[in-house]
DNA sequence: CCAATAATTAGATGGCTGTCTAACTATCTT
DNA sequence: AAGATAGTTAGACAGCCATCTAATTATTGG
């Protein structure tokens, strides 16, 4: 797993970003109204998620739509859940049949 | 949820450090050695991690033996479970009956 | 008490990071 | 094509962070 995944993390205003997608699926604009701060500011914040994997982004018109890579996200959920000291195969599913 | 504890897990070597703790409680020496950096730097590290509430630790003669907290762990836990997506209260047991 | 061992604290430093303003690219509408 | 809207890129800057050396505290054993 890439450390660059928990530097993204370590920011509140990009685990603020990751909670709002977990929604759904919303623009940069969206998302910016959120926050205090200039597009540039939030323009960055998205990139550092995208470097890291944590979002998947798309162009939709003069939009960019953000979503949630649950991926990557299941691989941290995993490195806890070892560090815990549980013999981890897998993250359980939310849902057991 | 503190703000310290993603920062303080956005450091490899801290990292590494939960990671061994898993295995059961160490004390500082014991942990240090592991690590190519001198004992300041690590104790800079227990420091951060205890700040966190990740580790908890206790004086035994000489050595202070460290180990984790897996209350916070926990919380990080049920935080990306939430992220998710996932109506999350809790976070599952490994072994669902 | 003195020396040895285990660990922390103090202080310095280089590099990284979050934020801003200004400028730029891309898309849509008229 | 020109203007408006959405978003990113470039560059600067202040504050934070990981690391180091040197000095300090705490405990044990002679």
């Amino acid at each position: 797993m890439n450390n660059e995944v928990f530097k993204a993390l370590a920011d509140p205003t990009r685990r603020e970003i990751l909670r709002l997608l977990g929604r759904g699926e919303q623009s940069a604009g969206q998302l910016a109204q959120r926050f205090d701060m200039t597009k540039p500011s939030m323009s960055h914040h998205f990139s550092v998620l995208k470097q890291a994997e944590l979002v998947h982004s798309r162009r939709e018109g003069q939009q960019i739509l953000y979503s949630l890579n649950t991926t990557v996200l299941e691989d941290v959920l995993t490195w806890l859940w070892d560090a815990f000291g549980h013999d981890t195969k897998a993250v359980p599913s939310r849902k057991p049949s």
